[in-house]
Formats: C-alpha cells, sequence, structure tokens
DNA sequence: TTGTAGGCGTTATCAC
DNA sequence: GTGATAACGCCTACAA
C-alpha cells in the first residue's frame, strides 16, 4: 500500500540502496560501473513494485527543485497563458516544471504567494513587471529573493532601471504607431480604455497617447479616459461610458483585447458599426482577435516567444549566476485588421 | 547568502531547533509550553533572517505534501482555465496548493506528466475524464496511482461507471435539449462541429444528436458532421466545410465555445448573417460567449463551481478514505442567446 | 562491481 | 520549558 522507496528496491532486486540509485539515474556506463546482470534486476524491481523517486528528497538533496515559479497578474486574460503556455513549452523541454500562480490582480495575496514559492524553494521566478510594482509589498519582498540569489526574469511592457533581467516588449513604441496610426486616418476625438492602471502602464500608454495628441495639436480631454478593472463587463462599461458621451469619440484605444471585446459589444449595443462609426484598437493579439466580428486591429506581441525567451534567460542565469544583465526586447507590432478605418464626419 | 535553516534561527536566538519548531508552527498554546519571552526572541530571529520553512522538508517529514495536481487537456481553451480558477480558489481556501499540467491534447505527455505528479508525490488529483480516457497507457497509470491510495477526482461531461469520486455536468441530458430546441426551430438540417472527437464525447454529444435527429424523423449525414482539432481555426475551417456543402446545414452544433467563435467568422466570411441564415449552439458559456456578435447561445455551466466541487470531494476522501463513492451534479443549462433563430426558408 | 555512512531541513518523541 | 535524537528518501564520496 505505501509508497516504494529505493530500500524496497534493493530488497527486492537483493542489492544495496546505493547500486539502486546508481541504475535508475543511469550512472551505468559513466563513473559508477553496474554489471548488466544487476542493472537488469533492479530495472525489473522497479517496474514490478511501481517505483518512482521522490522528487522531494532528491531535491533536499541536491538543494535544486527543478521548478520555475511564474506569476502571472490575472488568470482570465487569455494573454497571460499565452505567456504561461511558452514559459511550460521551454521549462518542459529543460528538465524544469513550472509552478504557476495568479495573483488575481490582488496585491494582498502577493506575500503570500511569495511566501508559498519560497516555501517550495523554485530554483527561479518569472514575473510580469507591470503588476507586481504596484505594491511595495511584493517589491521588497522580490528585493529581498534577489539579494538571497534567486534568479529572477521580469517581463516588462517597457525599458527598465533596476537590476533585474527582462524580457520587454516595448508598448511605449507601439503607442505611438498607434497614434500615429489612427491620427493618419483622421480621428480627433480618441479615447483610452485603459483598465487596471497602474503607473507603469501610464508610461507606456498614456504618456505616448496623451504626447501623440498634444504632437497634433489635439486637447488632452480626461472625458476620454475611462479607468476600469480587468474584466469583459469593465470593458464595455468603460465603453459605454465614452460612447455616450455628447461629444463621442470616433476611435478607442483599449488597453487589451480582452476590454476591447467588452468595447466590441458596447458599441454593438449603441447601433454603432466598427470600423465605419467608430474604430477600435486592442494590445496583445489574442488568439481569437483575428477571429472576431470585426477582426481587430491590435498591438501583437508573440507571447509564447516571450515566455520562451523568459526561460531561456532564467536558465542562463541559474547557470552563470555572473552573467552580465541579461535583456532581449520582443518588439510587438501593430497589426492592422478591420476594426479600424477612417474616421467618420459626425 | 544561503538560505536560512532553523539552526540559524537557534543560534541566532540562542534556543534549540526543536524550539524554532514549536515557536514556527505555533503549538505555543497547546501542548508544548514556551515562555513569552523566548517566543519574541524567536520570532524576532526568524524575522531578521527571513527564515522561511522548507516545504520539502516538512512534506519529507509529514508524509504530504498539501498539493493536489490538476490536468486539463488543452489550456487554450479559456473554458480549462476556469476550472482551474475554481480548484485554485478553494484549495488555497483549504491551505493546499494547485499543480497545473497541460496534457496538450496529447496522449504521449499523459505517462509523462504522471510521472512528474509521482514523483511530486501530490496528495491528491483532479483530471478530466474525456481526454484521459482517450489513452490506455493513461488509463493504466491512473489505475494504479488510485491502487495505491492517491485520491482521485474526475471531472466529466458523463455518468461513470468505474470505481472514482467524480463531478459531473451530464452533457447528454443537455445535448437533448439542444436539439429539441433546434428543432422547434424548424431546423431540419444541423451540422455538428465535433472537435477533438473522443469515444466518450461521442456518447455525450453525438449520440444525442444522432437521436434526435433520427426521433425527429430526420436522416443522420455523415456530411454534417464535421470532425476537428481543437483550436479556433479548426472550428472556422470546420464551419467553412459544412456551409460550403450544395444544401448546407441552418444550424451548426459546435462542441465547444472556442470552436464556435471559428464558426461565426466562417460564416461571415461567406456572407452569412447568424442568427438570421444561420443558428450557431456552443458548449460550455466560456466568459466572453455573452459579449460576442452575437451573443452566442450556448450550454453553460458553472467551471468555476465544479473546480470547487471537485477539490471539496478531494478532500473529502482524503480525509476519509473509506467514504462511500461520491457523485455531485453540477447540471449544464441551455443558455438562449442571439446566435439562434428560426430556420430560414432556403 | 557493490556496499556503507553522512547529511539535506524538518518534526515527533522522549529525556532533562 | 528546553534540548538531543531519530527518521522521512535520496545521493555520493569513499571504502571494500
Amino acid at each position: 500500500m505505501k509508497r516504494p522507496t529505493q530500500v524496497d528496491v534493493a530488497r527486492l532486486a537483493g542489492v544495496s540502496r546505493a547500486t539502486v540509485s546508481y541504475v535508475v539515474n543511469g550512472l551505468t556506463d559513466g563513473r559508477v560501473p553496474i554489471s548488466e546482470d544487476t542493472r537488469q534486476r533492479v530495472l525489473q524491481a522497479v517496474d514490478q513494485l511501481g517505483y518512482v523517486p521522490d522528487a522531494r528528497a532528491q531535491s533536499l538533496r541536491s538543494g535544486d527543485t527543478k521548478t520555475i515559479g511564474l506569476i502571472i497578474p490575472d488568470i482570465r486574460n487569455p494573454h497571460f497563458w499565452e505567456h504561461a503556455e511558452g514559459v511550460e513549452q521551454e521549462a518542459r523541454a529543460s528538465g524544469y516544471h513550472m509552478l504557476l500562480s495568479d495573483i488575481a490582480l490582488n496585491s494582498e495575496y502577493a506575500e503570500e504567494i511569495f511566501k508559498g514559492l519560497s516555501r517550495r524553494r523554485i530554483d527561479g521566478l518569472i514575473f510580469m513587471g507591470s503588476f507586481i510594482d504596484q505594491s511595495e509589498e511584493a517589491k521588497k519582498i522580490l528585493t529581498i529573493l534577489s539579494k538571497r540569489g534567486l534568479p529572477l526574469v521580469e517581463i516588462s511592457d517597457h525599458n527598465i532601471d533596476y537590476e533585474v533581467d527582462f524580457v520587454m516588449s516595448d508598448y511605449r513604441e507601439a503607442t505611438k504607431e498607434v497614434m500615429a496610426y489612427l491620427l493618419s486616418l483622421q480621428h480627433q476625438r480618441i479615447g483610452l480604455i485603459y483598465g487596471v492602471a497602474t503607473p507603469v502602464l501610464a508610461e507606456d500608454r498614456l504618456q505616448p497617447y496623451q504626447e501623440g495628441l498634444l504632437a497634433a495639436g489635439l486637447p488632452v480631454e480626461q472625458e476620454l479616459i475611462a479607468r476600469c478593472g480587468p474584466t469583459i463587463e469593465d470593458g464595455y462599461q468603460a465603453a459605454l461610458q465614452l460612447l455616450k458621451l455628447p461629444n463621442r469619440p470616433t476611435a478607442i484605444i483599449s488597453i487589451n483585447d480582452l476590454l476591447a471585446i467588452g468595447a466590441l459589444r458596447a458599441a454593438r449595443d449603441l447601433g454603432l458599426d466598427v470600423p465605419t462609426d467608430l474604430s477600435l484598437i486592442g494590445y496583445d493579439d489574442i488568439q481569437m482577435a483575428k477571429y472576431l466580428v470585426p477582426r481587430l486591429t491590435t498591438v501583437s506581441k508573440d507571447s509564447i516567444r516571450v515566455g520562451r525567451e523568459a526561460v531561456k534567460q532564467l536558465l542562463g542565469r541559474m547557470n552563470n549566476p555572473d552573467l552580465p544583465r541579461q535583456k532581449i526586447n520582443v518588439p510587438p507590432q501593430l497589426i492592422k485588421r478591420e476594426s479600424t478605418g477612417p474616421a467618420p464626419t459626425l
């Protein structure tokens, strides 16, 4: 009934524990030679008993856990699963497991999550900067973990100035492009659905948005900036609010595709056609973006690749702690699809 | 630099290792009395060193890992993330962690994944029956794990006959309702997008589909059944295939909402209006279903609740292995929205 | 070619 | 009130 251990295998095979260890770990043809006969006997015993090594014990002994943690801000947003998918793929390929934590956009959880990961002695941690930044608490713990030698990689939407390896997709540049594009389509009133606002998101998107407006000689109007939460419903309500304005925007930038889905719905509910009456742009290029009706114009980034790159960086750092600071740029790209068009003449 | 252990804390506080253990585990007011003075000194040392207990060691000692595994069939389908969300919520509330594995619809991975979970000595496992069933290999391992005393809970779309606790949402009944609904709308040619076909899905959806047709005196036509893979693109292609038929269906049932998103797009690309020209029904009621244009009619199940119930069952079984077989029914529900309507007169 | 012994960090048991 | 000691399962020098 109880799980078999090395001892059980050894007993059955009539050898010592160490021999079992050698065979199981395949050191056969290396430094420690084991007779083929013994090897077979051990293997057979393993099979018969269904012996599986205990990762806890191995890890306690070896010092590493072959596990990397990934903290995502919101499990409900498809965008983050794509990161998770990339992380999991690359981790698996390197013999690592991924331990996924959803911070649920709730800074209160942050400490609990870090503690959990800390207890489990993960070998490295990948996290999304934008949301961790929100919490001073989280930042503090992160610093401690880092000081203690835990390899860290941040996935960021902008350049960062503190000492962490990171994979960046510069949304600042992308947002400039978005603004230029909308302005070239003659849009004068451009709304911003600014979900889950953080200081950092501001740098990436709010600022370039404002700067783009000003550079074109247009005013920055607070009523065109709708702050909201992370759910589709939030995006829906935010869009409704914007579109019901006496002098409504002819274009809306949504901070992510999920909110844009809500916005699309809102437009339709008000009898507005996208893109004839309203242009809409999202960010992330989640898988379904190009199947929506209309297909969504969006700022695309290869999220799976970002996840994979993050793991690569992390493993690099783990193998060589003295590496110079790593950074890699996975530039996002404006994908023009059907949800944007020339400004209507109102 | 190295992680502090109990020994370090003990040294700093000037007490023995055991005392540290007592204090940290809060046994203070229980069986083992510790002077308040000592307690404070220990706590302070813990804080100063940033000591965090090592879960591996604890687990090795105590025999359990406070971790439950969850195997989902496809990380790309939002539906499964909702289950994961429920599992994670309930697990967290009970002091457990969730270890998520994505089987990537690939039976080859199954064995590897089970081995991984086995090595990690999870305390219990929740899995989705429909996809595990595909692989004989997987089924065998599952049986072994179960025999060995690993508590198991299956999340299933139908009643199951073997000895496992399970949470069921009976899609068989729901599908009957779907058929009745479509027939009442006068649809005579009803297509089925039958993604990721497994024998079990067949029972839930293919059979009632066929039976519904026959009961209404309609033929079961193979050309109306499009088998396909799990991605949106697959759904798109499958729908295209169906809709290009000389005698195209006026209604399509899609095995899940994700595929339905593809189908919606396909209809639009062929210039067909949903629901005027084509009725479309999905399954799962993923979050965005009610924001799509048109809002998607679907078979809804409370996935988060299913996840939570599964954890409750699992914990119940863990606390009391001799419990009689548990089963709970979370019945799905047909939600009529905008993607369905009366059959067009072709 | 195989066996022995020590230790990874924790906790339960039993003395002091 | 507090401190040794053994044990959880594994790996790896080192010895035989």
